[in-house]
DNA sequence: TTGGAATGTCAACAAGGCTGACATAAACTT
DNA sequence: AAGTTTATGTCAGCCTTGTTGACATTCCAA
């Protein structure tokens, strides 16, 4: 991997960033940042007796009111029968309705309650709370190289569905 | 959070990456990037009749050989139950060695197999591809930004250990 | 009218978290 | 020497959340 010339030292200076120890770095920081970017909506979750896939699906819709199943099965990349499981509980609880279309009456379109929407920002705020500490501990370039290189190491598939989502949410 | 007065307006403009939208879309970029960033890895696993925990501990042992269990504990943030399912498989398979520790016969020292470095470096070639691919594409700036980001967003118990392991493994 | 799409639901299974309890060996403390 | 703590392993049981397969219902669209 080194030599001796100059041009190949040079190279290698320039592309350090893209060394194996670099990558190596890079993987146990994403692992060890998700679980921060989770820690504190699961402690929150396990007060209600819920989890993680609880929380997703209360995000995307709050994100999206009226979103059908299908929609919210392709973001979240579950089965039918996992997400299923999931809304049945929070529409059981109250947090969750879920509407007959009208043009299309075999969607159902979801939206959260008052209840839900309490509980989604009691995650979010937590949530956030972390990340803006993160955002602002680190400046704003650095939050745009963050956004950066996540955005190209999601599947295509998943980097065009967040794209829409910034486009539409903005 | 809004305000009519221009020194407010400013300063919203100033701090545009901290709003609760930027937010939100950090929130979702750090979800579907991860979904990205174990999906090879998993692929493989899957192949193996192995999750994710294999991955975890095979990666961590690689990188630090001869570590201890409870090290491996601490790094992991699981349960000795947890992780002695996994390892108990890992070492009746065949890919990780525990010896009795020389100063301390109490302590169990984790090491790879030769067949246990080869699946580990199946795994972490496919997911350094992503990440380089990743990196690549962002540029190393980009790439400076997302490791202080997601340092920051670390809890500062994992945050030390990671540094450790940067210190130690540079 | 028929095919297929959208949805819901039942059953069964697996991975991988968790708690609690108990066992053993070694090291440390008093 | 006796007692305590540490490191580890293990058994049993529970939960969440993922999976597959099968089947029913509703209803749009050709």
């Amino acid at each position: 991997m080194e030599s001796a010339l100059s041009s190949h030292h040079d190279k290698g200076q320039a592309l350090l960033y893209l060394t194996d120890e670099q990558l190596r770095q890079g993987i146990e920081a994403m692992f060890f940042a998700y679980r921060g970017f989770t820690a504190d909506p699961d402690r929150i979750l396990a007060q209600f007796s819920y989890g993680r896939a609880h929380h997703r699906a209360l995000h995307f819709i709050n994100g999206a009111p009226g979103t059908t199943v299908n929609n919210l099965l392709n973001i979240l990349g579950v089965t039918k029968q996992s997400l299923n499981r999931v809304l049945r509980s929070l529409i059981e609880d109250g947090l969750v309705e879920s509407h007959v279309g009208k043009k299309d009456r075999r969607k159902r379109h979801l939206f959260l309650t008052l209840e839900g929407v309490k509980l989604e920002q009691k995650l979010s705020n937590a949530q956030r709370l972390r990340m803006r500490s993160a955002f602002r501990t680190a400046g704003p370039e650095a939050v745009a190289g963050f956004r950066t290189v996540l955005e190209a190491m999601m599947d295509p598939k998943m980097r065009n569905t967040y794209s829409n989502m910034r486009d539409n949410g903005s």
